[in-house]
DNA sequence: TGGAGATTTCAGTTTTTTCTGAAACTCCAG
DNA sequence: CTGGAGTTTCAGAAAAAACTGAAATCTCCA
């Protein structure tokens, strides 16, 4: 596919931000790509865009499908698979969160029970440092259980929450106080 | 400073966490170290107590002192540098979300907005393309308002925020239904 | 003023991650 | 079957990132 000078710029910023946040150049550029083209790509497209071998697009690809970010379509009298991706920005977001959150959260929340329970039980282990622990567990967990209720709510709805900003908790405020 | 096991496991697995989110392993380790510790370290000590070289521990504490993860005090009596960590969880997690919203977000943001706008002035870039670079800015336009106003409120009440969840939509919606 | 302790800098090494190209595999039409 | 288009796998190359150790710099005090 053909990329306008301003098109290149968007995708190889895209490249550099998902490097800083530990994703691979590739895949984060590939998803930009995807994201504007105007129609699904096949591999080779894709490759031959970005400048990257074929075989690491397919890696890439599968990475992507995994984040439930690319999803394989085919087109009519084509043999070859074809590439595209959500367009709904809050969507993207809510699917990037998820797995985030699947991977390094949940994983992450067992692992601290284990060191907070381990720590409580030694006697070696000092109060304090148990006690800290425990305090990001707790915080992680509500974080995770406050994500998991509102990726339910419609992205229209999110919306208006987020334009609303801090005046909801002076309406939580009222409503309480 | 001496690690039992429990402790050393959260420094480890904190080191992890840090490396999948673009921070380095051992500057990762260093903050869990701190935090935990229930006194301010000498830079000797955490270079020691992690098995790292002194001068890695001196670029780090220095990256983490750039994050406002790490201050330095002084002990009386003690010519050496010390460094300790704020340990309030909810404060420790508003200043990482602050500082990559300054490096990553608040760049990201000018560039797209120039990408749009070189995309809508330039004839061959498809206006579907230009709309979607919008769309994305859009968004983290309102996430980074909507950071904005939330960092402000007190830890408690974002703590009361979280516990809410998702009920505080049905609050707003009743507001305005 | 000099020198010991403390810290930082930085060139080079090690480790990790990413990417490539060739080979292997799959699937289907002829 | 057989051939060719399409895709995936994987061992090794290349690139990037992290880390080390030695030397330079700083700082304080006798």
């Amino acid at each position: 596919m053909d990329l306008t000078r301003p098109m290149e710029r968007y995708v190889v910023h895209w490249g550099e931000m998902g490097a800083r946040w530990g994703v691979s150049r590739s895949v984060a550029q590939i998803h930009a790509l995807l994201y504007l083209a105007p129609r699904p790509l096949t591999a080779e497209e894709i490759a031959d865009t970005l400048s990257i071998a074929r075989s690491n697009v397919s890696t890439s690809l599968k990475e992507l499908q995994g984040w439930g970010l690319a999803t394989m379509v085919h087109v009519l009298g084509d043999r070859r698979d074809h590439f595209e991706t959500e367009k709904d920005v809050w969507k993207i977001a809510l699917k990037i969160v998820e797995q985030r959150k699947q991977r390094e959260i949940d994983p992450t929340l067992g692992t601290l029970e284990q060191c907070v329970r381990e720590a409580e039980e030694d006697p070696s282990t000092p109060r304090d440092a148990a006690e800290r622990m425990a305090a990001v567990h707790d915080f992680l967990a509500n974080v995770s259980v406050w994500y998991d209720q509102v990726k339910g709510l419609p992205p229209p709805v999110l919306q208006k929450l987020v334009r609303l900003g801090a005046r909801v908790a002076q309406f939580v405020g009222r409503k309480r106080g």
